[in-house]
Order: C-alpha cells, then structure tokens, then sequence
RNA sequence: GCCGAGGUGGCGGAAUGGCAGACGCGAUGGUCUCAAAAACCAUUGCCCGUAAGGGUGUGCGGGUUCGACUCCCGCCCUCGGCACCA
C-alpha cells in the first residue's frame, strides 16, 4: 500500500512540473465509428467461412423479433456475446457469429388490423431499420448468413421440417378443446395463457375454451432423453425448469372396475396407498361418466358437467379454493380388497393429466382430504406416521375417576384443561395407556387413540379402525352413545372436530404400511415397488411413469406464419405437400378483419388445390404454425441461409456445429429451449441432424430495467432508445457502459450518471494512447527500471485477469480491470511515458479494449502506427514471471481481529511469516504478553495468532 | 401454495472460507479558470475521538470454524416463473 501511494506522489509531481500535452483534437466517436464500421464491412472482416486449419466457435445469440426498433435490452444482450466472439477471434479461433429475424408473429398482423399495414410490409421495413440500429453496434456479426424466417427461402424448410415430423409419425391431428384469445382470434399455448385470470399473454384479454382440430408434435416421446443433461454446461437453474416442466412421476397404473365391469383406468405415484382408497372420482370431461351415470343422478352430474365446462369460459377465480364435485351414483369394485367405493366426478381431477381419473385416498391425499370431509366420505389411514406421532384426547365426564392418577402412576405424560385430558403419548407408552383406557373407560362412551395407532377403546373391548367395514360399526356404536357426534358422517369428521386432533390426523410421508392385509407392516422404502409387482403378478396394474409435458400444439388459426403444408382429399386424407413444391406460400391478397377466422380460410381460392396423390379436388390445412417452430432451428438455417437442397448445408454443419456458446433471456427456459432440443434430438433419429445436443453452453442474461428500476414499457415512459445513446456518448461507451454497470446476469436500471464513469474513462484512455512519437524519452527514464517493473507487472496482470473474466463472463470487472490499467498508465505517465514498457501498457491495454469498444481501440490503434487490424492481433499472452509481485502484504490477526500489516518477500516461509507476524507492533499490543495459543498461516495472505 | 433468483455504503456493483466495499457514480474539499464546464489531485460505510486510535458493520436469529458476505439450520422481505399434475 505504502508503495503505491509513494509512487502516486512522485507521479503527480511529475505530471504538474511536465509541459501540459495538448492534443486540440477531443475524442469524437462520431468521426471514427462508421469510418471504422466502413472499413471491417468492406473488408469483410467478419466472415465467417469454413477453415479446417482453426479451431471452429459458434456463438449465437438469441435472434431478435423484430417489433420496429431495437431496444437497449438487445444491446445488453447482444454486446456482451459479441464482446466475447471477438475475443476468442482474437485467441484464434474461427468464429461465427451470425444474426438474422424472428419475423413471424402476432404484433406484425395486430398492426395490420390496427394501421391497414400489410404484415409483411409491417415486418419488413422494421427489418430494414432494425438492421441499421444493429450495425451501430458494430459487432463482428457476418451479415451474409443473415436468415428471416418469414423469407419463403426459410419457411420453406420449416415447412419442410413439418413434413418429416409427419412422415415419421411425430405430427398428429386430434380434437382438442384449447385456449382461444377471442381478441387475438388465435389458440394460445398452455404457456401462453398468463396469471390468475387467465388472459393472453400478449393482449391480456380473458381466454376461452374451443374445440378445434389441431396439429400436435410427439414432443413426449422426448420426455426421457429431454430430462438428460449430460455433456451439455448449462446454468442449473434451467436445467432444474427443464427437470420440472417435463415433470416426470413413478407411479402404477392401477385398473379399477365399475360394478357393471367397465375397466377404469387410474394412473398414481402411491400404489402404497390403495388399501385407502375409499372412493373414486372421474374427471367431468372423462368418457366413462355418460355411461355410468345412473338415471336418478343424471340431471345434476349433466349440470355439474355443464358447469364445469362453463367455468374455464367464465374465469371462475382460482382463489375458491372450494372442492366441488358430485356423486355419479355408480360404484367400482377397489381391486385390492375388493371394497365397493363410489363413483364421484370433480373439477379438481384433469382430463389433460394422466389417465382423467384417480383413486382417492383421502388419508394421505391433502385434495382428496379435503374433498372427503366435505362430501361425508370415509376417510382411512393405510400409512403409519413417521413421526410416531399419537395422541387421545379423554373428555370430561368419559373415564370413571383415578383415570389421571394411575396415568401418573404409569409415567404417561397428559396435560389436564377443564376435566378433560390432553396426550401425546410416547411410542413406548402406548401398550400401557391403551391397558389403563380399557380399565377407565365408562360403558356410556369411550376413549380413542389416533395417529400412527387407530383404536377406539369401549368398556366391553377395543375395536381397531383398520378397514371400511370396522368405519361403519365403530361409527355405529359412537353415535349410539353419544347424540352430540350424530352429524358427524364419518369417523374422520368427528375426529377432525377435535382440535388437538388435527395435526395427526393427515400425512402424506411415505411410511410403513398398515390396514392392507397381507402388505400390512411392508416398509416405506420397498411399499411402491412391491405393490406394483404384486398388481403386474394379478393383472390388475403395473409400474409405469407419466409426464406433465404435454403434446407441442402447433396449429395457429393466423395469417401471418408459416402455412402447415398439408392438403386434404377426400379419398386420401391428410396428405402431405410433396417437398418438390414447397414452400406452399402465403397469398399477399388477404382481407383484414378485427374479427372473424383466420384469413387463409377466408380467402377465396387459395386452399383451394389438387390431391398430390390422385390429383382430384382437394383443400389445404388453413392454419399456420406456431413461430416457436421457426426459432427451433434457426441456428441450421443460419449455415446456408440460401441453401437450396435442404434445410442446411451439411458441410457447413460438420464444421459449425453445434453452437459452442448460446446466450439469451433465462424467459426462454422451457418453451423455446425444450423445442429446440426436441427439434434437434427428432431430426438426429431421421438422419438430418447429428451429436446428442444441438447447444453445448448456455448463459442467461439479466434484464434491463429503466431508469426508475421498472420494466421498461412504453406506456411508463422509461424506454432507453440505444440510437439516442449512441449519439449523446458513441457506441463504445454505451457498449462498455452495459458490461460495466451490471453483473450481466442480473441485470438492473440504465442509469444515465454511472455512464459517465465510462464517458470519462474512455477519454482518458484516448488522452494517455495517443502517439508520443513527437515527445523525446523522459530524461529520467533510465534511472526508474523500479517503475518500469510495476508498470510491466500490472500490464500482465491485467491481461491474466481480464482473460480469466472473459472466460467466465464476467464484463463488468473485466472493464474494471481495464479502468485499473488505466489509471496506472496515468501514475506513470511521467517517468515512463515513450518507454518500452509503456509502449508495451499501452499496446496491449488496446488489444484487451478491442472485443470491448472496438472502434476506439481500432483507432488509437492505427494512430500508434500499428499494423491494420487490431481486430486480427493474437490476444496477449501474460507472463507470469512478470505478473508475480516480489513483495507481499500479509494481514497479521490476533483472535480473528486485523491488527496489523507485515511486509514481506513473495515467496517467505512458513516459519518467517509467522516470526514477521510475532514482531508486528499490533500483535504484540493485542497479544498483551500472552502466549500464542496457535498461529494460523495462509500462505501469501494472512497470520492469524490464537491467544 | 410450490419452484427459482436475490437481499453488501447515498447509488451500480467487487470479494478460490482469509484485509468487506475493488472499479465506477454521486458527494465534499482543492488545483486550473474572470467564471462555468471539462480536466486533474485528495477525502468519502457507520459510530466515538482534535488526533493517534478504537468500536461496529454484508436482511434477521442461531450454528460450524483459528477465521463466515461466502458453508449449515430456522425465519423475514423483494423479484421472476408455475399454479388442483393424482
């Protein structure tokens, strides 16, 4: 420390006393940034063309959709992967880096309904003017693979794509009721239905229910090798989103049977629990509940039924958190025990998940829990608590007297309110209670014990509660004792009365198993397993697993996309457009209406075709294909975006891919990247694509808020526009300004002061790097090789930090690091200014800004009369011989407390550290004479002395 | 409710379990200027102290450790996502 702050003083005595250096000509980004930007683009500095002789990188950023103007959050994702394409240029790989446009999609054909804009005419002029904001950036993008993937030379291969899904039996058609935006005139993906209300992402009206005949991928016969991540580094937290969508559960399919013998399939993950199945319940929209409705019940299921349909359409508010559902009035037969258990129907149970019906085991279920203490239905725990939890509960009035006593007596623990008692019985204890309640209880009631024991103890014998037929008799016999429990239904419901009672009452942990015959006592561990197998063994069920992931939905009753190329005959049926005549283009003359269907099916001959197979009069498909399809492959398009014998060039894939690094928004965590991985694993097993996985890395970046730390949206009035920046400060400075300002990950608000740091850095910078050529040596350069060595050392210090940073994209202290050069360059401007190690700090303090203000760096660059281009200069290697320091600050500790700071060579021993650390002044006041206990020692950082 | 991310000066943010607050903004004082801007130099977590120095400090409460922003347990708050998934 002492070092530096000397040096500083020399410097700026120096710097005060040397004539004052006026350079009339201030830093002007204007003036350099599209001379530069000129000159890379003529020079096709930034093609990327296959060279078997470098090592290959593609980099690709999540492709922007274009909504008219760039937005600074595409420059905050954009510059950091640029940055870092330019510097693994630099170490020599061959990199690509390419860009193009997310073109279709709904707000191209809202600003066609809304302005009477065509939506290609819309999405092309903001194409047009996206590509001239892009350009300002100057990013190394190579403008030549450029795709647009609402260019026919695009879609026709998503088209095409389309077809080999269908060919291979991965695209299927069924009736399937979905959501529909009545404003946007669209089905929306389940994804795309946002909130508690239920509205359309985009324009946030309230979705309603449709049927509709709908394309589907096969996306679930993914499901397995989608959970696999093996040899991909992507960032955990996706992963995990990835884990959870695709949501797979172990489980068994069980089959129950209706008493008039209709199979009723189930799907649980708690075969363990059948014994306690105590009712069934169906879906509404489950197949089997016309059939087996019975005549006296028909009028309110068909109502409920009804009802339930309704209420998706009317957005009943998910807060009523209230089970409904009604009885069918038939029964199934439990296959297990063969009990005879009813037949419900309720809303809770989802025709979209498993098999649209389940078993309720109401015990260990907290939905069928509460919906059987609702309805009065039995409610019988099958699973022992873990916790060994018990406890009874002994009113007044119910024990003949001495009953606490003899408690007291037994070392059973109880706490006594208002005559009645209260027990949490230890497991070891219960045996004895139950011999002391046998003994106390009165004839006119009795005494239970709940929790990992069901009994109920009468003066005349203890009854266990371990089956629906032992439910109804102790039942019986309770309300025959006591007219106060008569309302209560079930014997759950008269416990669940008792307060105390209510936290033993329900579990769902996995435990032994109990009240299931011959299973009774099986452990939890082995419970699920053995329960599947013996239900394969009696042909009444087996393990299987189900997913949460659904079929992709792909059909959208919409202009402006990708027309599904498949025709209709009468004879052949679905037909797919032969790939000789793709792309089936969109036709340009289209009415536009607010309301009403999709335009392709209003028009008046366009679906109008021929059979491919026997050429008679046929129709094609009317809808159009989700744009998530588009961006599912646009890093193959982006190989050959002209190539015309196929989706890509496979040269060019067998050089690029797959992409090396991807970066883009962590919103995109399930849909686009599940998509993307689906695409890829599906056209690998038809030959088209290869390797397990089409991204090796993936990074997130954060988002930008505005200044005020909103979102930034039009209507709050926070939106950075990047042109306005880049005139008020130059690309370079905005570009460092968004590495510098944020942990690029997490993002956070523009703020228009903290740029300034960068405003201020980069002229300095530009002051410090203009040639000296015009300035003798400084005449004390040959006696100061003390400061030409710390000079040296931090150069290379700078460029093993910042390269370390690049790896591990952290910017924002890679142009710390590069500040930090800075101001060094300016405590030795004038000893060393004309020096070879300032030649050397400053050369290479160009090289490491270069990935980061290019145009800048490309300037002072040419101005020191160095070879054009930096851009094409090998990246600084770092000397550690040079980097190292000869002297070390170690901290020296007493008790944990700095006390002290010791200086010493780098490379000390053990034992002379902690000497050095024994000798300081403020260890030896701390230590107040004592003797050290024990001396910790970090080697190159710290002594800690123990007293 | 469940899943995920996060909580460090006035602000943005740094810190392989080892000097908390690098770098920058802002602020304060100064140099230069008729003046301002720009530039340059210095100070800047908080508290006590004229100072030397000391105490305290990373959302809250515990724990592990010679040593915790960092690891463990339990909470609180903010943001994002999913929402009856059997």
């Amino acid at each position: 420390m002492s070092r530096k702050r000397s040096a500083t003083k020399t410097a700026s005595a120096k710097t005060t006393a040397a004539p004052a250096r006026v350079y009339a000509e201030r830093y002007d980004p204007k003036q350099i940034e599209p001379k530069w930007q000129a000159r890379w683009e003529a020079d096709g500095l930034y093609r990327a063309t296959i060279d078997p002789s470098r090592p290959k990188y593609y980099a690709l950023t999540m492709l922007p959709y274009p909504s008219g103007d760039l937005h600074i959050g595409h420059w905050y994702a954009m510059t950091p992967s640029d940055a870092r394409a330019r510097w693994l240029r630099m170490r020599g790989f061959n990199v690509m880096f390419p860009i193009g446009f997310d073109a279709f999609g709904l707000p191209a054909e809202n600003a066609a309904i809304q302005r009477g804009i065509h939506p290609a005419e819309w999405t092309y002029a903001n194409i047009a003017n996206m590509r001239g904001q892009l350009r300002s950036m100057g990013a190394t993008w190579d403008w030549e693979r450029e795709a647009v993937s609402s260019d026919p030379e695009y879609y026709r291969w998503t088209q095409w794509i389309f077809s080999q899904l269908f060919k291979h039996g991965l695209a299927y058609k069924k009736m399937s009721a979905v959501d529909w935006c009545p404003s946007c005139n669209t089905t929306l993906a389940r994804e795309q239905v946002v909130g508690d209300a239920r509205v359309c992402e985009r324009c946030k009206t309230p979705v309603i229910k449709k049927n509709l005949e709908q394309w589907f991928f096969r996306i679930t016969n993914y499901a397995e090798e989608l959970l696999d991540f093996s040899g991909i580094d992507w960032p955990e937290p996706v992963r995990l989103a990835q884990t959870n969508w695709i949501g797979r559960s172990e489980g068994a399919a069980v089959t129950f049977v209706s008493e008039r013998e209709d199979p009723i399939e189930v799907f649980t993950t708690r075969p363990d629990t059948l014994w306690g199945a105590t009712f069934m319940v169906l879906a509404p929209e489950h197949p089997l509940v016309d059939k087996l409705t019975t005549p006296e019940r028909r009028a309110e299921v068909q109502a409920y039924v009804a009802a339930s349909t309704r209420q998706t359409d009317i957005q009943r508010e998910a807060t009523d958190k209230e089970k409904t559902g009604v009885f069918i009035g038939a029964y199934a037969l439990n296959p297990v025990n063969g009990e005879r258990i009813p037949i419900w129907i309720a809303d809770y149970v989802l025709m979209t998940y498993g098999t649209g019906a389940i078993m309720a085991v109401p015990a260990h279920d907290e939905r069928d829990f509460a919906f059987a203490l609702k309805f009065g239905l039995p409610i019988l725990p099958v699973i022992d608590r873990p916790d060994q939890s018990t406890k009874s509960f002994a009113p007044s009035g119910t024990m003949h007297p001495g009953f606490a006593e003899a408690l007291r007596g037994a070392g059973i623990p109880f706490d006594e309110r208002q005559g009645s008692l209260y027990l949490t019985i230890p497991p070891e204890k219960v045996e004895r209670y139950v011999e002391l309640a046998r003994n106390f209880v009165r004839p006119d009631s009795w005494n239970e014990v709940v929790g990992t024991q069901w009994l109920f103890i009468f003066s005349d014998g203890i009854q266990r509660w371990d089956s629906l037929a032992a439910e109804r008799y102790i039942l019986a016999r309770c309300h025959a004792l006591e007219p106060d429990v008569r309302d209560k239904r079930t014997l759950m419901e008269m416990l669940w009365a008792v307060e105390f009672y209510r936290d033993v009452l329900y579990h769902h942990e996995y435990g032994a198993m109990v009240h299931s015959g011959e299973f009774s006592g099986t452990p939890g561990a082995e419970a699920r397993q053995k329960v599947a197998a013996w239900l394969e063994a009696r042909g009444c069920g087996r393990a299987t697993v189900t997913y949460r992931l659904r079929d992709w939905l792909i059909s959208r009753q919409r202009y402006w996309g990708a027309p599904i190329p498949i025709v209709y005959c009468p004879t052949h049926g679905q037909v797919a457009v032969p790939d000789g005549q793709l792309p089936v283009t969109l036709p340009m003359d289209v009415a536009w209406k607010p309301t009403g269907e999709s335009p392709l099916k209003l028009h008046p001959t366009w679906a109008q075709t021929t059979c491919p197979i026997c050429g008679q009069p046929a129709t094609r498909d009317t809808d159009t294909m989700d744009t998530f399809m588009c961006s599912s492959w646009y890093h193959l398009r982006y190989l050959s975006p002209h190539y015309t014998e196929g989706p890509f060039d496979p040269a060019e894939y067998d050089y690029w891919m797959p992409v090396d690094t991807y970066t883009g928004g962590a919103e995109h965590a399930t849909m686009h990247l599940i998509y993307t991985r689906f695409f890829h694993k599906a056209l690998r097993d038809m030959g088209v694509t290869r390797g397990p996985e089409p991204m090796l890395q993936l990074r997130n970046q954060g988002q930008i808020l505005g200044p005020d730390g909103q979102r930034m949206s039009k209507s709050r009035g926070n939106v950075i526009d990047p042109d306005d920046q880049v005139n008020a400060y130059g690309a370079d400075t905005v570009r460092a300004y968004l590495l510098f300002g944020y942990e690029w990950s997490e993002g956070g608000p523009w703020s228009t002061e903290n740029i300034q740091g960068v405003v201020r850095w980069l002229n300095r910078v530009w002051t410090i790097a203009q040639p000296a050529a015009d300035q003798a040596p400084s005449s004390s350069e040959s006696d100061t090789p003390g400061e030409a060595r710390l000079l040296r050392r931090a150069t290379h210090q700078a460029i093993q930090k910042v390269s370390a940073d690049f790896e591990n994209f952290q910017f924002n202290t890679i142009v710390s690091t590069l500040m930090e050069l800075t101001n060094t360059l300016y405590r030795h401007r004038a000893v060393l200014e004309g020096s070879p190690a300032w030649a050397e700090a400053v050369t290479t303090l160009l090289k490491l800004m270069a990935p980061i203000t290019p145009h800048i760096a490309e300037e002072l660059w040419a101005r020191r009369g160095l070879p054009y281009s930096l851009h094409q200069q090998a990246w600084p290697e770092f000397d550690p011989a040079v980097a190292a320091e000869d002297l070390i600050t170690l901290v020296v500790q007493v008790n944990g407390k700095v006390r002290d700071r010791v200086q010493v060579p780098a490379g000390v021993g053990d034992a002379e550290a902690k000497a050095a650390a024994l000798a300081s002044d403020g260890a030896r006041r701390f230590m107040h004479g004592q003797p050290p206990r024990t001396i910790v020692y970090v080697p190159g950082r710290l002594v800690n002395i123990v007293v």
